[in-house]
DNA sequence: AATCTCGGAGAACAGTTGTTAACTGCATGG
DNA sequence: CCATGCAGTTAACAACTGTTCTCCGAGATT
């Protein structure tokens, strides 16, 4: 263990408590693949982590402040992985295998950030719904303005760019879900790649439509 | 009011009782704006309808089970609507503009309902996640059979016609969810208008695609 | 008219919750 | 080297939870 970059001028004294912040965050994890932010007691948190409840106020105001925090560490690491992926591929066939493989290995590898992820996402406590909100609108932003750099998309408008980056990230968390809930990836991971398939096709045809910007109102 | 199915005996004795099972359901619904259905206590609800804390028991075993009773009434009548809106209306725009029509129009009649739904579809009670899970696979079922009757399904098969079924049903889910969460209909309901534009358009070319039953496993 | 059924009320239980206050010990900065 | 800051502990609080048992009174049954 090196002491050099965390000992100098920090201290080792908030490493310990990180040490038991963390603690506190994988306890609420685990607490939460069975029940929801709205429902996890504060000594329920202290009593799985090892700490006396009172240590629980030492880093949080209340357990809605623990969830958005559990959203930084759930989404957080994952922007540059994302754009990273979507650089790296080209359009097509390949993109979406990359795609559907990373969020598969995601939520393998961490199978309770993202059922946190996806059950609070909708969930009762505004705060945390808010911070995973806004998580995934830029998320879409990021994939949006990747999507603008390729030739594929010339002549889309901005907010159409938008409007299909947002498609794929719910599409995303949609398969995160749907793969929690089985033992069995094959399906699942086969389902939303010909899903994303349908959606490829129809943005190659998306200007083959005549203007739609005022549609027919005779209705 | 036909007394012949009811049971052994007519009884305006029951209909009081359904009246204080309705009023805990409503009690429970009211409540459930704010929180999750696995913070939602017994005597919460109670309190909220009127009624003793034991009187609960008469009408549910626990919070989980009026969950499930709330499933039931949320989405149970909606399965005709849905249909009967697929078959009145042909392929296109038209339906398209039917179908976000319909969705808009419930949640705006059932706030509350909508809510439930979208949050516990993914929430932290078993039972309930699988009830929710169940009525939205029937969905899908039925909105691809509706799909099977149709000209453009030629040459589909019963897989991807259930995909494609799938990918509406959740479309909805999600855009009901997006429709709580603003006040301004109008983007929203834009933006999921052109959303489903582009799924038909997928649609249009699904068979212009090479055979992909086996891609490429090169990588 | 007498009896039975059963939805609901009331009281009490042991256990849990969030929050406050005063405390201890140790790493840290002067 | 000593005084200060602060992460974590202990104790106590009023309020609340789910559940059981007992009882009541008004339909329903005969």
């Amino acid at each position: 263990m090196s002491h050099i970059l965390d000992g100098p001028a920090p201290g080792a004294r908030q490493a310990q408590k990180q040490k038991t912040r963390q603690a506190l965050l994988d306890a609420a994890l685990r607490l939460l693949e069975e029940q929801s932010l709205s429902s996890l007691g504060l000594r329920e948190v202290t009593r799985a982590a090892g700490v006396a409840p009172t240590a629980f106020y030492r880093h949080f105001r209340d357990t809605a402040d623990l969830g958005v925090a559990l959203v930084e560490e759930a989404l957080g690491s994952l922007h540059t992985t994302l754009v990273a992926t979507l650089a790296a591929t080209g359009d097509g066939e390949e993109r979406i295998t990359a795609a559907v493989d990373l969020i598969a290995a995601y939520v393998r590898a961490y199978p309770a950030h993202a059922r946190f992820i996806a059950r609070e996402q909708h969930g009762g406590v505004k705060r945390v719904r808010e911070a995973i909100g806004a998580q995934l609108t830029l998320f879409a932003q990021e994939v949006a303005a990747q999507f603008a750099k390729e030739p594929e998309a010339a002549g889309w408008s901005e907010d159409d760019l938008l409007m299909l980056a947002r498609m794929y990230v719910d599409h995303m968390v949609m398969t995160a879900s749907a793969l929690l809930e089985t033992d069995d990836d094959g399906p699942v991971t086969d389902t939303a790649r010909r899903q994303l398939r349908l959606v490829g096709l129809g943005r190659l045809h998306w200007l083959d439509a005549p203007a739609l910007d005022e549609p027919v109102r005779g209705n």
